[in-house]
DNA sequence: GCAGTAATCTGGAATAGTTCTAATTATTGT
DNA sequence: ACAATAATTAGAACTATTCCAGATTACTGC
Protein backbone atom coordinates (compact mmCIF):
# COMPACT_ATOMS: atom_id res chain seq x y z
CA UNK A 1 0.00 0.00 0.00
CA UNK A 2 1.40 3.21 -1.19
CA UNK A 3 1.99 6.11 1.68
CA UNK A 4 -1.18 8.11 0.15
CA UNK A 5 -3.35 5.42 -1.72
CA UNK A 6 -5.33 3.14 0.38
CA UNK A 7 -5.94 0.47 -2.10
CA UNK A 8 -8.21 -1.18 -0.47
CA UNK A 9 -10.64 1.14 0.15
CA UNK A 10 -11.01 1.02 -3.65
CA UNK A 11 -10.16 -2.29 -4.83
CA UNK A 12 -11.04 -1.61 -8.50
CA UNK A 13 -12.83 1.08 -8.93
CA UNK A 14 -11.42 3.95 -9.29
CA UNK A 15 -8.84 3.36 -11.66
CA UNK A 16 -10.76 1.05 -13.62
CA UNK A 17 -13.80 3.78 -14.02
CA UNK A 18 -11.13 6.28 -14.91
CA UNK A 19 -9.26 4.26 -17.40
CA UNK A 20 -12.90 3.80 -18.68
CA UNK A 21 -13.31 7.47 -19.94
CA UNK A 22 -9.26 7.51 -20.45
CA UNK A 23 -7.92 9.31 -17.74
CA UNK A 24 -4.74 8.50 -15.55
CA UNK A 25 -4.93 7.18 -12.24
CA UNK A 26 -2.51 10.09 -10.26
CA UNK A 27 -2.23 9.70 -6.71
CA UNK A 28 -3.87 13.09 -6.38
CA UNK A 29 -7.16 11.40 -7.94
CA UNK A 30 -6.67 8.42 -5.51
CA UNK A 31 -6.23 10.21 -2.03
CA UNK A 32 -8.90 12.78 -3.22
CA UNK A 33 -11.01 9.89 -3.19
CA UNK A 34 -9.73 8.15 -0.76
CA UNK A 35 -10.58 11.17 1.37
CA UNK A 36 -14.04 10.94 0.19
CA UNK A 37 -14.44 7.24 1.26
CA UNK A 38 -12.90 7.46 4.62
CA UNK A 39 -14.60 10.03 6.13
CA UNK A 40 -18.01 10.17 4.47
CA UNK A 41 -19.42 13.53 5.88
CA UNK A 42 -19.83 15.19 2.61
CA UNK A 43 -17.11 17.75 2.56
CA UNK A 44 -16.25 20.66 0.85
CA UNK A 45 -13.98 21.29 -1.70
CA UNK A 46 -11.92 23.32 1.33
CA UNK A 47 -12.70 20.66 3.63
CA UNK A 48 -11.16 17.93 0.85
CA UNK A 49 -7.93 20.23 0.27
CA UNK A 50 -7.44 20.31 3.88
CA UNK A 51 -7.48 16.44 4.37
CA UNK A 52 -5.43 15.80 1.29
CA UNK A 53 -2.60 18.38 1.95
CA UNK A 54 -0.78 16.45 4.60
CA UNK A 55 -0.34 13.08 2.82
CA UNK A 56 0.67 15.31 -0.23
CA UNK A 57 1.72 18.80 0.63
CA UNK A 58 2.46 20.27 -3.05
CA UNK A 59 -0.83 19.75 -4.10
CA UNK A 60 -3.22 22.51 -5.15
CA UNK A 61 -6.58 23.65 -4.13
CA UNK A 62 -7.19 24.09 -8.21
CA UNK A 63 -6.15 20.27 -8.80
CA UNK A 64 -8.66 19.14 -5.55
CA UNK A 65 -11.83 20.85 -7.55
CA UNK A 66 -10.20 19.42 -11.02
CA UNK A 67 -10.02 15.51 -9.26
CA UNK A 68 -13.58 16.18 -8.11
CA UNK A 69 -14.67 17.05 -11.11
CA UNK A 70 -13.12 14.20 -12.60
CA UNK A 71 -14.53 11.92 -9.65
CA UNK A 72 -18.07 12.88 -10.39
CA UNK A 73 -17.51 12.86 -14.58
CA UNK A 74 -16.69 9.18 -13.72
CA UNK A 75 -19.84 8.35 -11.70
CA UNK A 76 -17.84 7.62 -8.85
CA UNK A 77 -18.94 10.22 -6.55
CA UNK A 78 -22.02 12.69 -6.72
CA UNK A 79 -21.71 16.46 -6.09
CA UNK A 80 -24.13 17.91 -3.74
CA UNK A 81 -25.40 21.27 -3.21
CA UNK A 82 -27.62 22.77 -0.60
CA UNK A 83 -29.36 26.51 -1.55
CA UNK A 84 -26.01 28.82 -2.27
CA UNK A 85 -23.22 26.66 0.20
CA UNK A 86 -20.47 25.41 -1.28
CA UNK A 87 -20.73 21.99 -3.19
CA UNK A 88 -20.32 19.03 -1.23
CA UNK A 89 -19.24 15.43 -2.34
CA UNK A 90 -20.50 12.04 -1.57
CA UNK A 91 -19.45 8.59 -2.22
CA UNK A 92 -22.61 7.03 -2.11
CA UNK A 93 -23.84 5.79 -5.35
CA UNK A 94 -27.18 4.14 -4.34
CA UNK A 95 -29.92 6.28 -5.09
CA UNK A 96 -30.98 8.24 -2.01
CA UNK A 97 -31.60 11.97 -0.71
CA UNK A 98 -30.06 14.36 1.36
CA UNK A 99 -31.21 15.66 4.81
CA UNK A 100 -29.62 18.72 5.48
CA UNK A 101 -29.46 19.47 9.14
CA UNK A 102 -30.26 23.23 9.71
CA UNK A 103 -28.80 23.31 13.38
CA UNK A 104 -25.55 21.51 12.78
CA UNK A 105 -25.02 22.22 9.00
CA UNK A 106 -24.46 18.27 8.94
CA UNK A 107 -25.59 16.17 6.07
CA UNK A 108 -26.84 13.09 6.24
CA UNK A 109 -28.29 10.17 3.53
CA UNK A 110 -31.47 8.95 3.43
CA UNK A 111 -31.72 6.09 1.52
CA UNK A 112 -35.09 6.04 -0.10
CA UNK A 113 -37.27 2.96 -2.19
CA UNK A 114 -36.15 2.91 -5.62
CA UNK A 115 -40.16 2.95 -6.08
CA UNK A 116 -40.50 6.08 -4.38
CA UNK A 117 -38.23 7.63 -7.57
CA UNK A 118 -40.08 5.86 -9.94
CA UNK A 119 -43.40 7.67 -8.18
CA UNK A 120 -41.88 10.57 -8.60
CA UNK A 121 -40.97 10.34 -11.96
CA UNK A 122 -44.29 9.17 -12.98
CA UNK A 123 -45.90 12.44 -11.68
CA UNK A 124 -44.02 14.19 -14.55
CA UNK A 125 -46.39 15.47 -17.04
CA UNK A 126 -45.97 14.31 -20.81
CA UNK A 127 -43.49 15.52 -22.47
CA UNK A 128 -41.01 16.02 -19.47
CA UNK A 129 -38.65 13.25 -19.23
CA UNK A 130 -35.80 13.42 -16.62
CA UNK A 131 -32.82 11.59 -16.26
CA UNK A 132 -32.23 12.70 -11.99
CA UNK A 133 -34.15 13.57 -9.14
CA UNK A 134 -32.73 15.52 -5.92
CA UNK A 135 -34.26 15.10 -3.17
CA UNK A 136 -33.62 16.95 -0.39
CA UNK A 137 -34.73 17.31 3.35
CA UNK A 138 -34.36 20.22 5.61
CA UNK A 139 -34.72 20.43 9.53
CA UNK A 140 -33.44 19.33 12.70
CA UNK A 141 -31.76 15.37 13.28
CA UNK A 142 -32.53 15.16 17.22
CA UNK A 143 -28.95 12.92 17.96
CA UNK A 144 -25.98 12.94 16.17
CA UNK A 145 -27.26 10.32 14.13
CA UNK A 146 -25.12 8.94 10.67
CA UNK B 1 -53.09 52.95 -8.98
CA UNK B 2 -49.68 53.68 -9.12
CA UNK B 3 -47.75 53.95 -12.52
CA UNK B 4 -45.60 51.05 -11.23
CA UNK B 5 -47.49 48.76 -9.02
CA UNK B 6 -50.41 46.51 -11.08
CA UNK B 7 -52.79 46.34 -7.52
CA UNK B 8 -54.87 43.45 -9.19
CA UNK B 9 -51.61 41.45 -9.36
CA UNK B 10 -51.50 41.11 -5.64
CA UNK B 11 -55.20 42.65 -3.98
CA UNK B 12 -53.93 41.83 -0.63
CA UNK B 13 -51.35 39.50 -0.56
CA UNK B 14 -48.14 41.86 -0.41
CA UNK B 15 -49.39 44.86 1.65
CA UNK B 16 -51.15 42.31 3.93
CA UNK B 17 -47.69 39.99 4.45
CA UNK B 18 -45.33 42.99 4.74
CA UNK B 19 -47.54 44.72 7.39
CA UNK B 20 -47.53 40.88 9.29
CA UNK B 21 -43.71 41.41 8.94
CA UNK B 22 -43.25 44.60 10.26
CA UNK B 23 -42.46 46.31 6.98
CA UNK B 24 -43.04 48.56 4.68
CA UNK B 25 -45.18 48.32 1.08
CA UNK B 26 -42.27 50.08 -0.55
CA UNK B 27 -42.47 51.08 -4.49
CA UNK B 28 -39.42 48.72 -5.17
CA UNK B 29 -41.26 45.87 -3.25
CA UNK B 30 -44.52 46.12 -4.79
CA UNK B 31 -42.34 46.68 -8.01
CA UNK B 32 -40.67 43.52 -7.90
CA UNK B 33 -43.23 40.97 -6.87
CA UNK B 34 -45.24 42.40 -9.77
CA UNK B 35 -42.44 41.51 -12.04
CA UNK B 36 -42.01 37.75 -10.51
CA UNK B 37 -46.12 37.40 -11.04
CA UNK B 38 -46.28 38.69 -14.33
CA UNK B 39 -43.81 36.26 -15.95
CA UNK B 40 -43.80 33.39 -13.72
CA UNK B 41 -40.43 31.70 -15.32
CA UNK B 42 -38.19 31.68 -12.51
CA UNK B 43 -35.94 35.08 -13.02
CA UNK B 44 -32.75 35.44 -11.91
CA UNK B 45 -31.67 38.52 -9.20
CA UNK B 46 -30.26 39.80 -12.57
CA UNK B 47 -33.28 39.25 -14.87
CA UNK B 48 -35.75 40.95 -12.38
CA UNK B 49 -33.17 43.65 -11.94
CA UNK B 50 -33.89 44.31 -15.60
CA UNK B 51 -37.36 43.92 -15.44
CA UNK B 52 -37.81 46.19 -12.70
CA UNK B 53 -35.48 49.05 -13.84
CA UNK B 54 -36.98 50.28 -17.03
CA UNK B 55 -40.18 51.09 -14.47
CA UNK B 56 -38.15 52.64 -11.82
CA UNK B 57 -34.83 53.51 -13.54
CA UNK B 58 -33.33 54.78 -10.29
CA UNK B 59 -33.59 51.40 -8.58
CA UNK B 60 -30.43 49.42 -7.29
CA UNK B 61 -29.47 45.74 -7.72
CA UNK B 62 -28.68 46.05 -3.82
CA UNK B 63 -32.47 46.62 -3.35
CA UNK B 64 -33.87 43.99 -6.20
CA UNK B 65 -31.84 41.48 -3.65
CA UNK B 66 -33.21 43.07 -0.82
CA UNK B 67 -36.85 42.68 -2.32
CA UNK B 68 -36.00 39.74 -3.27
CA UNK B 69 -34.93 38.16 0.51
CA UNK B 70 -37.84 39.89 2.34
CA UNK B 71 -40.32 38.27 -0.16
CA UNK B 72 -38.99 35.34 0.71
CA UNK B 73 -39.04 35.85 4.20
CA UNK B 74 -42.84 37.10 4.14
CA UNK B 75 -43.34 33.52 2.55
CA UNK B 76 -44.72 35.40 -0.70
CA UNK B 77 -42.08 33.95 -3.25
CA UNK B 78 -39.89 31.08 -2.92
CA UNK B 79 -36.12 30.87 -3.42
CA UNK B 80 -35.10 28.23 -6.21
CA UNK B 81 -31.24 26.42 -6.57
CA UNK B 82 -29.97 24.64 -9.21
CA UNK B 83 -26.48 23.46 -8.44
CA UNK B 84 -24.25 26.74 -8.55
CA UNK B 85 -26.38 28.50 -10.50
CA UNK B 86 -27.62 31.99 -9.79
CA UNK B 87 -30.72 31.94 -7.45
CA UNK B 88 -34.51 32.03 -9.02
CA UNK B 89 -37.22 33.25 -7.92
CA UNK B 90 -40.81 31.41 -7.77
CA UNK B 91 -44.13 33.27 -6.50
CA UNK B 92 -46.05 29.71 -6.77
CA UNK B 93 -46.79 28.97 -3.44
CA UNK B 94 -48.33 25.46 -3.66
CA UNK B 95 -46.25 22.53 -2.89
CA UNK B 96 -44.72 21.75 -5.64
CA UNK B 97 -41.13 20.58 -7.57
CA UNK B 98 -38.87 21.83 -10.33
CA UNK B 99 -38.29 20.35 -13.32
CA UNK B 100 -34.42 21.95 -14.56
CA UNK B 101 -34.59 21.44 -18.47
CA UNK B 102 -30.86 20.71 -19.18
CA UNK B 103 -31.41 21.72 -22.92
CA UNK B 104 -33.17 24.96 -22.03
CA UNK B 105 -31.85 26.17 -19.07
CA UNK B 106 -35.52 27.05 -17.75
CA UNK B 107 -37.42 25.62 -14.96
CA UNK B 108 -40.77 24.82 -14.81
CA UNK B 109 -42.80 23.90 -12.11
CA UNK B 110 -44.61 20.32 -11.79
CA UNK B 111 -47.09 20.38 -9.37
CA UNK B 112 -47.52 16.82 -7.20
CA UNK B 113 -49.48 15.34 -4.91
CA UNK B 114 -49.58 16.14 -1.41
CA UNK B 115 -49.44 12.80 -0.40
CA UNK B 116 -45.82 12.18 -1.98
CA UNK B 117 -44.84 14.31 0.09
CA UNK B 118 -46.02 13.02 3.09
CA UNK B 119 -44.88 9.07 1.97
CA UNK B 120 -41.49 10.95 1.71
CA UNK B 121 -41.41 12.39 5.14
CA UNK B 122 -42.57 9.16 6.61
CA UNK B 123 -39.37 7.59 4.82
CA UNK B 124 -36.86 9.35 7.24
CA UNK B 125 -35.56 7.37 9.69
CA UNK B 126 -36.48 7.87 13.43
CA UNK B 127 -35.02 11.05 14.54
CA UNK B 128 -35.21 12.98 11.66
CA UNK B 129 -37.63 15.47 11.83
CA UNK B 130 -37.94 17.51 8.05
CA UNK B 131 -39.65 20.93 7.65
CA UNK B 132 -39.74 21.11 4.17
CA UNK B 133 -38.67 18.72 1.40
CA UNK B 134 -36.96 20.14 -2.07
CA UNK B 135 -37.60 17.92 -5.12
CA UNK B 136 -35.87 18.65 -8.83
CA UNK B 137 -36.17 16.86 -11.39
CA UNK B 138 -33.22 17.45 -14.49
CA UNK B 139 -33.70 16.26 -18.08
CA UNK B 140 -35.58 17.36 -21.31
CA UNK B 141 -38.79 18.82 -21.59
CA UNK B 142 -39.94 17.60 -25.17
CA UNK B 143 -42.14 20.91 -26.16
CA UNK B 144 -41.81 24.41 -25.00
CA UNK B 145 -44.43 23.64 -22.65
CA UNK B 146 -45.17 26.29 -19.39
C1' DG C 1 -47.63 70.66 8.98
C1' DC C 2 -43.15 69.50 11.28
C1' DA C 3 -39.36 67.52 13.81
C1' DG C 4 -37.63 63.14 15.27
C1' DT C 5 -36.93 58.42 14.54
C1' DA C 6 -36.59 54.39 12.14
C1' DA C 7 -36.87 51.88 7.96
C1' DT C 8 -35.34 51.60 3.42
C1' DC C 9 -32.60 52.51 -0.56
C1' DT C 10 -28.31 53.27 -2.99
C1' DG C 11 -23.54 52.67 -5.10
C1' DG C 12 -19.61 50.76 -4.40
C1' DA C 13 -16.43 47.82 -1.97
C1' DA C 14 -15.79 43.31 -0.21
C1' DT C 15 -16.39 38.37 -0.09
C1' DA C 16 -16.79 33.28 -1.11
C1' DG C 17 -16.57 29.72 -4.10
C1' DT C 18 -15.15 28.35 -8.22
C1' DT C 19 -13.10 28.44 -12.85
C1' DC C 20 -9.63 29.87 -16.02
C1' DT C 21 -4.92 30.43 -17.81
C1' DA C 22 -0.31 29.75 -18.84
C1' DA C 23 3.61 27.45 -17.50
C1' DT C 24 5.63 23.26 -15.52
C1' DT C 25 5.82 18.40 -14.63
C1' DA C 26 4.64 13.62 -15.37
C1' DT C 27 3.26 9.74 -18.17
C1' DT C 28 2.60 7.09 -22.27
C1' DG C 29 3.55 5.05 -26.69
C1' DT C 30 7.04 4.56 -30.25
C1' DA D 1 15.31 8.07 -25.07
C1' DC D 2 11.90 11.21 -27.20
C1' DA D 3 7.93 13.31 -28.77
C1' DA D 4 3.15 13.80 -27.80
C1' DT D 5 -0.30 14.10 -24.52
C1' DA D 6 -2.29 14.56 -19.99
C1' DA D 7 -2.27 16.39 -15.44
C1' DT D 8 -0.86 19.63 -11.99
C1' DT D 9 0.20 24.09 -10.18
C1' DA D 10 -0.12 29.09 -8.63
C1' DG D 11 -2.30 32.81 -9.21
C1' DA D 12 -5.44 35.79 -11.69
C1' DA D 13 -10.15 36.32 -12.94
C1' DC D 14 -14.92 35.70 -12.48
C1' DT D 15 -19.82 35.45 -10.69
C1' DA D 16 -23.27 35.86 -7.55
C1' DT D 17 -24.10 37.79 -3.49
C1' DT D 18 -23.56 40.42 0.82
C1' DC D 19 -21.87 44.20 3.40
C1' DC D 20 -21.35 48.97 4.41
C1' DA D 21 -21.92 53.86 5.14
C1' DG D 22 -24.34 57.54 3.79
C1' DA D 23 -28.53 59.56 1.62
C1' DT D 24 -33.58 59.24 1.26
C1' DT D 25 -37.94 58.27 2.46
C1' DA D 26 -41.77 57.35 5.30
C1' DC D 27 -44.32 57.05 9.53
C1' DT D 28 -45.14 59.05 14.56
C1' DG D 29 -46.63 62.06 17.88
C1' DC D 30 -47.03 66.79 18.67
Amino acid sequence: MSTQANNALHPTGLAQKLADSGLRTTPQRELVYDVLLTKRDHPTADEVFARVKPELPGISLATVYNCLETLVQCDLVRAVNFERGPTRYCPNLRPHAHFHDEATGQTHDIDLPPVLFAKLKAELPAGFDANAVEITFRGKAKTSLN
